[in-house]
DNA sequence: CGGCCACTTGATTTGAATCAAGCTTGGTGG
DNA sequence: CCACCAAGCTTGATTCAAATCAAGTGGCCG
C-alpha cells in the first residue's frame, strides 16, 4: 500500500479546496476556517486490486475517502462462507464506523487499482464538533450506505440468479452502457450464489444477448433486456 | 392508529425526562435546556398488529421512537415480491431518513400491538442545529440499522433455509431462552423463501428439537442446537 | 353451521449446489 | 523461445434444496 502526505492539508486545507472531486467528498461542504481545524495529516493511499484495505474487527483509525478505483467490503459467516455487502465507488467513504470510535465491521478490498485519501479519526472528531457542515454530509453517507444495503438485499439477494445478475448490472452500468464485471467468486459473494453458477448465469446473458462482451468483463448492457429479464416477464 | 398527545412534552420536556425507556431513546442525552427547543407536540401512537404506520414513498414528516412492540420494514420489488429488511425493537427508531427531509424508503407495519413516539422532522432539525448531544445519537441510530442491514444479508439471506432460520431465531431470544415467531408469510419474507418451505422448515427445526413450541409461535430455543445448525456441523 | 384464512403436508418440477473434468491465459524457468 | 504449470473460467453430469402446484386440516368469526 503506497503512501504519499499531502503536505498542503493541514497547513490550511489547499489541496482539500482544490480536491478534483471535492463536491463528491465527506469534506464537501466545509470552508477556510473549518480546514484550520484539521492538525493530524491526511495522507493519500493507492491499494492494488486484490489488495485489503482494513481488516474487520481491526481498530478503526481512519476514514477513507475514495478518490478513484473501487472497493468492496466483506463479511464472513460462522460457517465459513463470506459476503460482499457493499461496493464503494468514487465518492464514497470507507469506514465510516471509525468516527463512532468502533473497530471495523467488514474487510475492505480493493476490486481495481484504488487512490484514498485517509482521514485520522480524530480529525473527524474534532471538526464534528466544531462544525455542523460535517454532520449533515456524516449523515448523508449513512444514509446512502443504509440504502444500498437495503436495495442489495431486496435486489441481489430476491429472486432467481439472472434476475439478481441483471441488477447488478443495471446498478453497474455507466453513461455509455457498459459495465465492468468482476471475478466469478466476487460475483457470486454478491449474488449469494456459487462461482460455478456465476459462470453459468453469465454464460446465459450473453445467450440471451442482453450483454455483449467487449473484452474481458467489460460488457455492453442491453438496458431494456435487462429490466425485463430483472422483471421476470421473459 | 390511535394518537394521544403527551401534553408536557413541549412545555418543559417533563414527559421525556421521566420516560421509562428514557436511556434507549433517541433523546436519551438531552437535557433540561435541549427540551425547550422543542417548539412542536411530540404525541403518542399506538398502531395494531399488521397496520400501516408509514408508507414507502410517502413524505417523510415524522420519526418515530418505538416504545413496545415490534414493527417490519417492507420493500417492494420491480417484480412484485417484497422482503422485510429490518425489524424494529422498541428503543428504535423508525423513518430516520425523515430527518434527513427525504420520503420513507419502506413501509412500516406493526407485527404486534405497537407503541410509539411521534417526533416531527423539524424537532430533529432544530435540536440537531442546537445541540451536539443529538448527534452522537442519531449517528448510532445510522450506525445501528446499518449493521443490523448487514447482518440481515449475510446471516439472513446466505446458507440453506435452517441455517437462517436458525440465526433469526438466535436473533429474536429472549434472555429467557424463548423467542417469538411470526406468520410463515413473514417467515418467508425475512428469509427469502417461500410461506410453504418456510412452513417446512419451522417443522423441520421442531422435529430436531432444536425448538419446541410453548404455545402458537413462542417457542424455547435450545441454542446450542441451533448454533450447530448454523454453522453447518449437524 | 358454513366459510374463510392461515397453516401444514404431499407430489412434482425446477433451480442451484456439488463433484468432476477440460479449457484458456499468463507467467516461469529450462 | 517454447514447454509447462497454476489459477481462474467454463462446461457437463448428478444430487439436492427449494419453488410450485395442489389438497387437506383446524381454528375462528359471521
Amino acid at each position: 500500500m503506497k503512501q504519499g502526505r499531502i503536505e498542503e492539508i493541514w497547513s490550511g486545507g489547499a489541496k482539500c479546496e482544490a480536491c478534483g472531486i471535492r463536491d463528491l467528498v465527506l469534506f464537501a461542504d466545509l470552508d477556510q476556517a473549518d480546514f484550520s481545524l484539521i492538525h493530524l495529516p491526511i495522507d493519500e493511499v493507492e491499494v492494488a486490486a486484490g489488495e485489503v484495505l482494513y481488516t474487520c474487527q481491526s481498530n478503526g483509525a481512519y476514514l477513507y475517502t475514495v478518490r478513484t478505483g473501487l472497493l468492496k467490503l466483506v463479511q464472513y459467516l460462522p460457517d465459513g462462507g463470506q459476503r460482499i455487502v457493499r461496493l464503494l465507488k468514487p465518492g464514497a467513504t470507507a469506514g465510516l464506523e471509525a468516527s463512532l470510535g468502533q473497530p471495523y465491521e467488514h474487510t475492505a478490498i480493493a476490486l481495481q487499482p484504488t487512490a484514498l485519501c485517509r482521514i485520522p479519526r480524530q480529525v473527524v472528531d474534532r471538526l464534528s464538533r466544531e462544525t455542523p457542515r460535517l454532520h449533515d454530509q456524516l449523515m448523508q453517507r449513512w444514509h446512502d450506505s443504509l440504502r444500498q444495503a437495503d436495495d442489495w438485499l431486496t435486489g441481489l439477494s430476491t429472486g432467481k440468479a439472472p434476475q439478481r445478475l441483471a441488477r447488478l448490472l443495471i446498478q453497474l452500468m455507466r453513461p455509455d452502457g457498459t459495465a465492468t464485471l468482476f471475478s466469478r467468486e466476487d460475483l457470486g459473494a454478491m449474488l449469494g450464489i456459487t462461482t460455478e453458477h456465476a459462470s453459468r448465469t453469465v454464460a446465459e446473458l450473453k445467450r440471451q444477448e442482453a450483454i455483449f462482451e467487449l473484452s474481458p468483463n467489460h460488457y455492453l448492457c442491453a438496458l431494456d433486456q435487462l429490466e425485463c429479464i430483472d422483471a421476470a416477464d421473459c
